[in-house]
DNA sequence: CGAAAACTACCAATTAGTAGGTAGAAATGG
DNA sequence: CCATTTCTACCTACTAATTGGTAGTTTTCG
């Protein structure tokens, strides 16, 4: 029917509610009711808490890998590539009533809750982000859509923490308009 | 005088705590263990979580306004302005055990357990910080340290955002030395 | 049937917060 | 000057609610 899999929409509400407030903001029993079915069977599908934000980060992490790998092999300008990349970003803020912020980054501030396997999910992340905003970089450069760097990594880096930095001070005033002011300006810092 | 005010030490460790492990992952308990009196006694300091959490909010909002405030009105180039503004938040990265984020950054991550009153201090120290930074552009525009910018407000919040978001994801893999990477990046991007 | 998925009904631990008491310093007032 | 009161800072001991988690039972469905 048009019921998805129970354990797809328990991941589906927990991003939601950890995206707007965090992960020691989210409980259980505020999943059940968002889902709609009790406590326990929440626990059914993940035995531990740690278990579902594992789960969580995994799926997480890979979607948004495959959704930027996309954008890394598809045929137009490095500088459009990273603008693409943006907009991922922007979507997140854009999503929701509330301001939402990337999973990762919310989990990042709250890395003391995670246990190792989640930690080393965070690393992964954030390594994957940056070699492929490495690739984007290094297309512009090619192509000559975006000035050439010394270090292409040092520009991946800096570009994440902007994104990631921008979406917490985003949400905190000036909403998406802002991010978009942030993202421009990042990208006109680039292109020159 | 070796005793310092009891207020303020619940402050430090309150303030210590959640730039660690945040607003929602410290608790009345702990800052009883950390300060060494009972938990009721930091209620009869501040009665409720909220009370603390606006006390910090302000404290920390005044304090960094002044320390930035001195290098604004300091004799150095736009640039070593900014240098030096970086350096405050490579401080607290290097600061502690694990890898502590600005205070408002960790906040604006769970502003959602904030009332009223924390968000405006949260919106407040965007705004200041933003405004600072403007002044430090602005100098560096007239003594030629810096690159002439069309909108100084948004090389500002987006100075903000990279050094908010490069403490996130410098905490989380590559440490101070990642964060210097990107600090260094982001003032030569403005240099040129 | 039999397994997966849901349920009811718990539990122990922790949370923020309260009630009420004590020791000592500071103010008050005859 | 001394006795009383008041205030501050802390304490022990509690409460009500919520937390993550478990045990065992029923329902659903291929």
């Amino acid at each position: 029917m048009g019921t998805t899999d129970t354990k797809t929409r328990i991941l589906d509400a927990a991003q939601c509610l950890i995206q707007s407030r965090g992960i020691n903001g989210m409980s259980y029993q505020d999943l059940s009711e968002s889902v709609g079915i009790r406590k326990a069977s929440i626990h059914h599908h993940f035995p531990s808490k740690l278990d579902m934000l594992n789960a969580l980060l995994q799926r997480y992490q890979h979607e948004f890998a495959d959704t930027v790998d996309a954008i890394v092999q598809s045929k137009i300008t490095g500088k459009s590539k990273l603008k693409r990349y943006c907009a991922l970003f922007q979507g997140t803020l854009a999503t929701g009533e509330d301001g939402k912020t990337c999973l990762c980054g919310m989990m990042i501030a709250e890395i003391a809750s995670l246990d190792d396997s989640g930690v080393q999910k965070i690393r992964q992340f954030v390594r994957t982000n940056t070699q492929q905003i490495v690739a984007m970089i290094e297309s512009g450069m090619a192509d000559g859509s975006l000035a050439t760097q010394k270090s292409p990594k040092a520009v991946a880096e800096l570009v994440l923490a902007t994104l990631e930095g921008g979406l917490m001070v985003a949400r905190s005033s000036g909403g998406p308009q802002q991010f978009d002011s942030i993202v421009n300006q990042l990208i006109s810092l680039l292109t020159r």
